[in-house]
DNA sequence: ATTGGCACTCGAGATTACCGAGTGCCAGGG
DNA sequence: CCCTGGCACTCGGTAATCTCGAGTGCCAAT
């Protein structure tokens, strides 16, 4: 059905008009590459390509834009994953290397992604549900209310306060404490909430309603809502690259969380680089737009995932060979730290 | 020098040019506002307010728009602070009310800013300085690394890993904390720097490293890193109301920290409401903008500042009385927690 | 299947013309 | 002395028109 120098003709096209960003025509696409046959050949080839839709005419007489479609080609068959360079390998290491604490390194991320790619990065908070826990600390803050801090192995520290339906004093807090931590020290997050399911029996009648209240922040609250923890970065160079119009609404769309969340939550399997490509994103406003991303994690456990987002008109293998670095140096950080 | 309806035609100027985004001239001015004289006279007034230098002409044919120095003047004597309305108040209440810990409260606080004023939003993490020490722990993570948590008083919750640069038991950990916490506990942090100074005397002597590396981790990094630690939301809204070219140049800016910390640096006395126009703001890129700012705190003290940016030709009034509920109403919320 | 030739299309950019909001200035009136 | 109506002038923005050339599709020849 397409041939190979149809296939490269694709190719030729999709990489012209990423770098150009205007339609090419088989004039400049004959010159430019070193296909050695003529301008009304490629025509023919063309005509072909945009009758299986994977390239289209913006107007009648203009030359060729990919579509989604020929993105898609390009991406499953047409192209490989660029490898980084040397240096920019070693600036991640050195810049990753310098992060103090989880925060920063998911700060730091951000940035490198999107200063290497020059696109928006988009980086998820890595889940807590494959740490253990160290330790349980509880503190009374005013009455009422106390503050539950978790330690966890990996050396992060989650911390919520809890406002308690009933009065408790220090002692029974102190019982608590020792309770909570007896039980779970050591153990997985994820399998605390099996682990602790009698852990209100063994709390004097009183303080049981206390109890619980900590108990399910420390579950659902604690643990869940740190996976929600999105952030973005270089929105600048959405000005740079214009994204025609739709400039206010990519934005718009980068600052609700809940559309961070489906844009992550939609890529296919996690341990994989995925590619989505234009309308293959089901967020609103975001049609125009192509989303690479990959799981990352300490070791073999995918705890989260990190994404780049540009137009459709993106370098492909470039931006996969960042995100797959990036992901895979996170990955190595956290495993150490 | 200027009289009364001159005054009183700036602000005209100011509040048409504001809400129309366009020269105004003095026609349209005498018709909108009733002033009750001609539009030549207007010109006259118009005249007079241009050689002050408080409005300019874009072209010779053109309405006038006002200067830097015109919206200075009006900002300064001619307009108030605009109170919100009670259904905005109650919004941002109940808002803010909701929020989990500080990380929350920053970032709703931001995003209630960037959405009340339809601008840029820029929020600085309040200063640990005056908050007391409520715990000290110090978890064993690998060997040779700890992980430092200071709990304060007001229920915040600050980590960071210390890289040890001799090895030491847990027995010697137990005493470290041990006297950590007896010489911390209730002291101010802002104090804590004169208290420890002579604590590595009390340390066995093969530990000292350790605890001088635990003691500077705790005082320089982990206080006064927590103050450079600045988020904005809202660019959306910059993609709105179009920065005409800066907009590249405006993202840039607040995406590097450094430059947002001048930018809340620059404002004078932090417990004051305070505007830069224009080219007032020395950040490079920013003098097409302006800044309101104000500083917020629990109680009398202010812990930190936030802001709002958008184009010098902004709702002065408005904004200003946004910056300064949403400066109290988190106060609020900071001393309650 | 490939190629050179050819007539055709049509968007982008340049050129021109026009319109009207806005100005400055001046002479007359309260 | 300040205000006003009148008037000639300016000039940016919009619309209308023109030109140019890259690009196309098709066809006959190789």
């Amino acid at each position: 059905m397409l041939d190979d120098r149809k296939l490269a003709v694709l190719r030729a096209i999709i990489e012209d008009y990423v770098s150009t960003t205007e339609p090419v025509g088989s004039k400049s696409l004959v010159d430019r590459h070193n296909l050695d046959v003529s301008p009304a050949t490629i025509r023919n080839d063309m005509a072909v390509l945009e009758e299986q839709g994977y390239i289209a005419q913006p107007h009648t007489s203009a030359g060729r834009i990919p579509t989604d479609k020929g993105y898609r080609l390009f991406v499953d068959r047409l192209s490989g994953v660029k490898p980084l360079s040397g240096a920019e390998r070693r600036a991640i290491e050195t810049f990753l290397a310098g992060a103090y604490d989880l925060d920063d390194v998911v700060t730091r991320t951000v940035r490198l992604l999107a200063q290497l790619t020059r696109q928006v990065a988009v980086v998820q908070y890595p889940s807590l549900r494959t740490s253990s826990v160290r330790h349980i600390e509880l503190v009374p803050i005013v009455t009422g209310r106390l503050l539950l801090v978790l330690i966890t192995d990996t050396g992060r520290v989650e911390q919520r306060t809890v406002e308690l339906p009933a009065n408790i004093d220090d002692d029974s807090i102190a019982h608590l404490r020792a309770v909570l931590n007896a039980s779970l020290d050591g153990r997985q997050i994820s399998e605390a909430a099996a682990v602790v399911a009698d852990l209100p029996a063994r709390i004097a009648p009183a303080d049981r309603p206390s109890a619980v209240a900590v108990l399910s922040v420390l579950l659902e609250s604690l643990v869940e809502r740190h996976e929600e923890k999105i952030v973005f970065g270089g929105a600048a160079n959405l000005a740079a690259r214009d994204f025609s119009k739709g400039l206010r609404d990519v934005l718009e769309a980068l600052e609700e969380q809940v559309v961070l969340m489906r844009l992550l939550g939609e890529t296919g399997d996690p341990a994989q680089l995925t590619v989505r490509i234009g309308a293959e994103n089901l967020v609103e406003g975001l049609h125009d737009a192509s989303v690479v991303s990959a799981g990352y994690g300490a070791g073999e456990q995918v705890l989260a995932k990190l994404a780049v987002l540009g137009p459709t008109r993106m370098d492909y293998p470039g931006t996969m060979g960042a995100v797959r670095a990036v992901a895979r140096y996170v990955g190595q950080i956290l495993a150490e730290s």
